[in-house]
DNA sequence: GTGAAAGCGCTAACAT
DNA sequence: ATGTTAGCGCTTTCAC
């Protein structure tokens, strides 16, 4: 590998001009730009970033902090974010922390000793603390899919309640007498939020009960034993509002096995929008716009990184509703 | 931000000793240790992995190049890999490749120039030249899903032609006369073994056709568009084996569509193995074991950066029958 | 416009 | 067992 040095002597020009030839700083005649770009071509040479990281500041790597990139969720995330990064001159690292704070710590602590230039973190766990302390050690951060009120952090949420609200209000519209709703873990503020939608909506209905509103873990498993558990209690229900649309699936999944049209019986909706043109019949959705959740955030960081003004504040994003076949009116 | 300058200062012993005590090489007195470990924790001393890369050789970084980490195949593979890699003390950057061979070639000299450890690759467009290139810059290479023969490059595939026959076989068996193929694209070698293998056993029967083998692009509304094309010309089959689950979960849908009942009118059945629990009826699939086949090409590749010996071949890895509501004899 | 030289923070001979 | 020192390849004053 042939260094900066190996071109200044070839080119016959001193290092610092090849350097500020090839970061456009400072002046460089046009003759010498023309023997230094001979030189590199003929050298076959790459600038080695390590050696500029350590000189400059920047490592041009952020890091992606996800729970687990196997839930559907987050690849879409990951890519949106990746190819803001790519387009930006960044590169991404990728972490999943299992909803594991030691995890999480853990990567934090390498990747601050790594010195990337920001970190883009989906957690349930993270204190704003931590985050501080990143900030403190020159990192940026911007948090998705979590916030904090009154607090100087960039954040990036969907608006969970008004979508809560969508759901169950579709589901009336379209007629539904009994509606249940499948919550998502309750120490997720954005699962916490859809329910709270629920119940703004569905609370003064006559037919409401408490024990129309049953936990789940978020995955197709625990919307199956939702559905069980929910069908068990109320065979007369017509509508399912799931915290999400993995949920949903599973819910539906048990449905078809107790024999139950969807949606002429019952009408179903996830919410997330995921991208599941597998399932049959096409599932109803509150659909968040994920990709550009997770293009914006790296947008958001990378003006943090470029110490551009932005201001510290929870970005709220809006929800769509999508009626596919499982909510259909008929 | 404190040095291990500071460090020395503070316990008083040389910088070498520090590094020496960090790295576990050379002898480092108890007397020493102590007093080091204090200062590096009064001053919160943090190694610079920066410099640590620059003066050494290793970033303990690997990259991850794959096609698309929507496609579901992929986040398996990334987890996998992340789980073994951050085990083994690396990051992990991802890449989304497009099928693109200039965005590869255009990750490949980033990630040169940021001198990573090794890449696991995913590529159907790749050149066995590139993988020598990378590994004259000491770069060692895994390519996972695609392979050359009699080739010394490390790579690791899963049987897709005794697949393709596990597949085939299994629909026969379960009395389907006339089975379809839904084929993925044609390049891919993994697409072209798994339908040789459908042929190895269907090619004979006498009810074979070679409109009976379609082509779909590995998607979902691949195989919908395959399945109506096949359905209008073989309004008769009796079983469908789709390249991959994707194609399979469309293919259903059409099915569903065509108020075709599955199992008991077509029997269908997918390869991969995603996690596709959200279907109803599950799918019967040639299940390749994904997640380890990341696991393994990241310990290959670890294997490669530490020197260790290792055979540069392909590594072939066995799939598994999978026989779930889709395709279950009544 | 260009060059000399001092780092960036660490590792690894080599000397002691 | 420990210290000295020369790099690793680049950026960036500062002087010319």
């Amino acid at each position: 590998m042939s260094t900066i040095r190996d071109v200044s002597k070839l080119a016959g020009v001193s290092v610092a001009t090849i350097s500020r030839y090839l970061n456009q700083s400072g002046y460089v005649s046009k003759e010498a730009e023309e023997t230094i770009l001979a030189a590199i071509q003929k050298l076959n040479y790459k600038p080695n970033n390590i050696a500029r990281s350590l000189a400059g500041k920047r490592t041009a790597t952020i890091a992606l902090l996800v729970p687990d990139i196997l839930n559907p969720f987050f690849p879409e995330i990951a890519r949106a974010a990746e190819d803001v990064a790519s387009r930006l001159g960044y590169t991404l690292i990728l972490c999943n922390t299992d909803y594991n704070p030691d995890k999480e710590r853990n990567y934090i602590d390498v990747l601050i000793n790594k010195r990337i230039d920001g970190i883009i973190i989906s957690s349930y766990t993270i204190r704003p603390e931590q985050i501080y302390a990143l900030e403190a050690e020159n990192i940026p951060v911007v948090v998705i899919d979590n916030a904090w009120e009154d607090t100087p952090i960039v954040s990036i949420t969907s608006a969970n309640r008004t979508g809560g609200q969508m759901a169950a209000q579709h589901l009336l519209d379209s007629g539904c007498q009994k509606i249940a709703h499948i919550c998502g873990p309750y120490h997720i503020t954005a699962a916490k939020n859809r329910m709270l939608g629920y119940e703004d909506v569905c609370k003064q209905q006559e037919w409401f009960t408490p024990s129309l509103m049953v936990y789940g873990d978020f995955s197709v498993s625990g919307g199956y034993s939702a559905m069980r558990e929910l069908y068990a209690k109320h065979p007369d229900i017509e509508g399912v509002f799931a915290g999400n649309d993995l949920m949903a699936a599973g819910a539906m999944k048990a449905l078809h096995e107790f024999s139950v049209r969807i949606p002429d019986q019952v009408k179903v909706i996830g919410y997330d929008g995921i991208h599941m043109d597998m399932f049959y019949p096409e599932l109803s959705t509150i659909a968040q716009p994920i990709y550009s959740i997770g293009e914006r955030a790296m947008m958001y960081l990378d003006q943090m990184i470029k110490e551009h003004p932005l201001e510290k504040k929870n970005y709220l994003i809006d929800v769509q509703l999508i009626v596919n076949a499982s909510s259909r009116s008929l």
